[in-house]
RNA sequence: GUCCCCAUCGUCUAGCGGUUAGGACAUCACCCUUUCAAGGUGAAGACACGGGUUCGAUUCCCGUUGGGGAUGCCA
């Protein structure tokens, strides 16, 4: 039998992070048996459910590289079918109307944890014939669930977990309003989907018993499950709005890279012996459920930005341009093809020292700006001293005539300089750092100058060196606030 | 309250009865060095607790504690 698994979101918000893994680790499975992967749009409760949501729940999945073997099913799309199944559990017994008000049951709930028993609905409509209905009531259809032994849920992750039936109610399936609840449209879904697998999050192991239960009544075969564990907030608890950046596109827009989200998501809740750093082949070939873990895991944003660090480094010179000419336009810097070419040259080290796209483009920042160059923060006192800046001349003629401007030139060129004036290196690199850079951190001063060309450097060094720099703008927006030397 | 799940360094984890308890991130040193990174080397850092079972428990069982989840006409 060949597997078919699906992610089912329910488009009430963005695409968070343990939705994403859950996808993932769903498509990673098909993906390994040869199965196929599919997608449910959970969009049954209309109140809550927006279009905006499904369309940053798609474009989160597109960008992780998460793509359906088939179009997305649109759950309430299927309320024919929802309600048909109802029909033959009705006809069957195995479901019945119940004309409790909201107001009742609420009542009923407060009784029973009062007592300490369970707080579940006391199926007081069970045996009760539509005879006795309350006049002008619509009633909500129930599941006649078993009331005594228990349920198994055959787990793969969580291994054989029992429930007591008497712990569990007769959960709604039709509202009054007669449309299908969750816990009804996913086992017909599940059921005409042919899922046979369903990995979700561990917050359903509970649901899972009720749904097998419901599977049997209607006669179908229950899916295999695997509960995987959720991914907490750095506080432990259940992700939410207030544990800050947990939507897929948050991170996206931090300046991540999707194959870094993809490997942070993977290693969580799952492992391959010691392997850190695992490709998408890699994935394919060696995922598989057993090998998930029970405990829940925290979101580490170190992590990340290391493994980010890792891909961005692992990325072509070229794509990372490409990545990064929107962010600097973003702020004001429309490059032309001088600027591009800039980039593109400046790239190799420019990327060892970036964790995102967005440390990228601010490190990137002084390849495209025009002269004069503003100085960052406190840099400007390494070009305060006229002794220094005089320095800088003469470091100016003395590169001004090299024949060929590559680094190894380059980097003679201005040793021996340092050596002419009897000074150390250091003395003469970091002021012309500033004045080429307009701040204390860059890549190479030799890489620098050979990406910037000889006039650049030159007109940069002029400017310095007769004090036309700008003034100190404001610190960048780093992830990591640049030290200061 | 009731039910369910979980428990190895700060974090993610390896471990599947006998290990100096391994790796990664983060941290701290040192090396390299034109700054910052990167890279290299090294350090510090964990089996929640109590009972069993066993010749032997991080590993198996029970309990305690702690954390999480579910208790909806949400999904």
């Amino acid at each position: 039998m060949s597997i078919i698994v699906r992610f089912a979101p329910s488009p009430t918000g963005f695409l968070h992070i343990g939705g994403a893994r859950t996808a993932l680790f769903n498509w990673l499975f098909a993906r390994h048996h040869g199965g196929r992967y599919l997608l449910r749009v959970e969009d049954t409760d209309r109140q809550r459910s927006t279009k905006e949501a499904v369309a940053a729940i798609f474009d989160g999945l597109d960008w992780l590289g998460i793509e359906s073997d088939e179009p997305p099913v649109f759950q309430a799309e299927r309320i024919g079918r929802h309600q048909e199944a109802v029909r033959r559990l009705l006809d069957a017994g195995h479901a019945y109307r119940c004309y409790a008000s909201v107001e009742e049951l609420e009542a009923m709930r407060a009784a029973a944890k009062a007592k300490g028993v369970p707080a579940r609905y006391d199926g007081s409509w069970r045996d009760r014939g539509v005879a006795e209905a309350p006049e002008g009531v619509a009633p909500a259809v129930r599941f006649r669930a078993p009331q005594s032994g228990r349920t198994v849920v055959r787990d793969l992750v969580q291994g054989e977990v029992v429930f007591d039936n008497g712990q569990l109610d007769d959960m709604v399936l039709l509202r009054a309003d007669g449309t299908p609840t969750y816990m009804l449209s996913v086992v017909v879904d599940d059921i005409d989907m042919g899922i046979t697998h369903v990995i979700r999050g561990d917050d359903h192991l509970n649901n899972a018993a009720r749904q097998t239960n419901l599977f049997k009544a209607l006669g179908a075969e229950v899916p295999r499950f695997a509960h995987i564990p959720l991914i907490h907030g750095a506080d432990g608890a259940k992700l939410s709005k207030r544990h800050g950046a947990v939507s897929v596109s948050a991170y996206r827009e931090m300046g991540f890279l999707p194959e870094a989200m993809r490997n942070a998501l993977l290693r969580l809740g799952w492992a391959h012996g010691d392997d850190e750093i695992i490709s998408a082949e890699q994935a394919v070939a060696w995922f598989d459920l057993d090998a998930v873990g029970r405990s829940a895991a925290r979101f580490d944003l170190d992590r990340l930005l290391a493994l980010n660090a890792h891909y961005i480094k692992e990325r072509p010179d070229a794509e990372l341009a490409g990545l990064v000419a929107p962010l600097l336009k973003a702020k004001g810097f429309d490059l032309d093809a001088t600027g591009r070419g800039r980039i593109e040259a400046g790239m190799g080290g420019l990327k060892q020292r970036a964790r995102t796209l967005v440390e990228l483009a601010d490190n990137a920042v002084f390849y495209v700006e025009r002269r004069p160059l503003t100085l960052k923060d406190k840099a400007g006192r390494h070009l305060a001293d006229d002794a220094v800046r005089r320095m800088l001349e003469r470091l100016a003629g003395h590169i001004v005539g090299l024949g060929s401007w590559d680094e190894a030139a380059l980097e003679s060129a201005c040793r021996a300089f340092a050596g002419g004036e009897g000074l150390g290196f250091g003395k003469v690199a970091q002021p012309l750092r500033v004045a080429l850079t307009g701040g204390t951190v860059s890549p190479g001063i030799f890489e620098v100058m050979r990406v910037l060309g000889r006039d650049e450097v030159l007109g940069r060094l002029e400017d310095a060196a007769q004090g036309r720099n700008l003034a100190e703008r404001q610190g960048g927006r780093n992830l990591a606030a640049p030290q200061e030397d």
